[in-house]
DNA sequence: CAGATTTGTTAGACTTGGCTAATAAATTGA
DNA sequence: TCAATTTATTAGCCAAGTCTAACAAATCTG
């Protein structure tokens, strides 16, 4: 249990899949893990192998796979920073589903926790509008978005159907 | 030659260094590449032999490494997403440059060409704002990011001065 | 409960990308 | 010009992370 610092982007996403499986099934097994992540059992053994070294997984041979408490935040940490990017993908900037899911995926390794907790807030600002919601810049960006142009202000769309 | 799709991170980094001192001094040397890169020369030796083989550079022993066609537009497209993830960060998310920088340059290999242009679009839809730069909502957030809570309109302030 | 099937592990090879040490080419300057 | 210095290359090593093939343990099932 040589518990180093920094993790590759790799555990970083085995933990995550680890994470996953112990909520969506109670337990994590080597070939669950693997069917998540996409690669061979081999693969996963010797990274479970990693994981525990490091202090990040109780691996008994044979036996499901647990995270310690070290290793469910950095799971909770990737999955945060994963969800509020996705978030911000799909809600702010209109990308589409798969694509957003590709890119969080990437991003969540590679945004710091500085640029993390800004763009929470920035979600909540955009979520917790006074006019709830949807707040009216974010119309107006959508609408750029489709037209290459903003919304024209109340008035002057007035002055362009009196024309 | 053998031009294959796609290149890893690494490799992006390496023309990314390639077209930065090209642009810097004119011409670009293993010795340079290697200390932008923060690398030994074997190394670059190594990059410059793979990106060669691929086609994005040109580089005969002994002598300069250039860019081929291919190579600049990968440089030049690695490039545009780091400004714009960098404007990005500092501009909207008021993070610091240094962890900006460093955030851009993760990141900037790990988004997709539609998040890119949807994160320009974005930024000309701040920069340009009908009222100029520095729109009201962005006031707005700056202030939420200090403050912990949003501006309140302006007849609100009003009435609690009145108070 | 014993054979068949599934799951996990080990061993060994390959790829990428880094390093050092040694060698070779190019450049500089006395 | 030619010896010293700088720069580039080669050879050989290491670590991470993947794979396949072979073997071992666990679990199902008739």
């Amino acid at each position: 249990m040589k518990r180093s610092k920094k993790l590759s982007s790799n555990m970083e996403d085995y933990l995550e899949a680890i994470a996953a499986l112990g909520k969506r099934k109670g337990v994590s097994r080597v070939r669950d893990i693997s069917q998540v992540m996409g690669v061979k059992s081999p693969s996963t053994n010797a990274a479970v192998k990693t994981l525990s070294r490091k202090g990040f997984v109780i691996h008994a041979k044979y036996g499901y796979v647990e995270l310690t408490s070290a290793g469910k935040e950095v799971a909770r940490q990737v999955q945060g920073k994963h969800d509020m990017l996705f978030k911000f993908l799909t809600k702010v900037l209109i990308i589409d589903q798969n694509t957003a899911l590709q890119d969080a995926c990437r991003m969540e390794h590679a945004i710091s926790s500085q640029t993390f907790n800004k763009l929470t807030k920035f979600i909540q600002f955009v979520e917790t509008g006074l006019n709830g919601d949807n707040p009216e810049w974010l119309k107006s960006f959508r609408h750029y978005l489709k037209r290459g142009k903003k919304l024209k202000c109340k008035m002057r769309q007035l002055a362009e159907k009196i024309k």
